[in-house]
DNA sequence: GCCAACGTTGGC
DNA sequence: GCCAACGTTGGC
């Protein structure tokens, strides 16, 4: 199974809010990039990702999962990007920032590190084992 | 189809 | 608030 981190700026959409929205979940919307709209297509039912606070914060907060596969975004004009639906699993018990991130031996490669713009990312098995263990899991 | 200009994102 | 990195747009 494939792993995942999604990127939110908690003004915009954060992990309090994702929670509040319960088993049902809700849809992740905005997407208007190539990359990250691959990302989401290759994204199954079932599937795990980190949920990650942008510019506040700076962290992993929870963990989400994938309900519902990829569809057409309502709110894209362009009718060209599409979205998934994913719902709160659990929060980490104590959140992973980029700091700790950045000095963890093994995350070097890790994409947050390295092309911090993109907001929807593949995390490898290994980096999930590892940012698990940092978050108390 | 190239590339300069511009807009946006996000870490600092 | 600044600026680097990146994506997109539009003129040629």
């Amino acid at each position: 199974m494939a792993h995942w981190l999604y990127k939110s700026e908690p003004s915009v959409w954060s992990w309090d809010r994702q929670a509040e929205a319960g088993p049902q979940g809700t849809f992740w919307n905005g997407v208007r990039n190539h990359v990250a709209k691959q990302n989401l297509m290759a994204m199954k039912t079932g599937e795990q990702g980190f949920f990650y606070h942008s510019n506040e914060g700076k962290a992993v907060v929870g963990i989400v999962e994938v309900i519902r596969e990829y569809y057409p975004d309502h709110t894209d004009e362009s009718g060209r990007f599409g979205m998934v639906d994913i719902k709160a699993v659990k929060a980490l018990p104590r959140p992973v920032t980029l700091e700790a991130i950045k000095a963890e031996p093994g995350l070097e490669s890790m994409i947050l590190v390295n092309n911090s713009r993109l907001s929807v990312q593949p995390v490898t098995d290994e980096e999930w084992a590892i940012v698990c263990r940092m978050g108390g899991l």
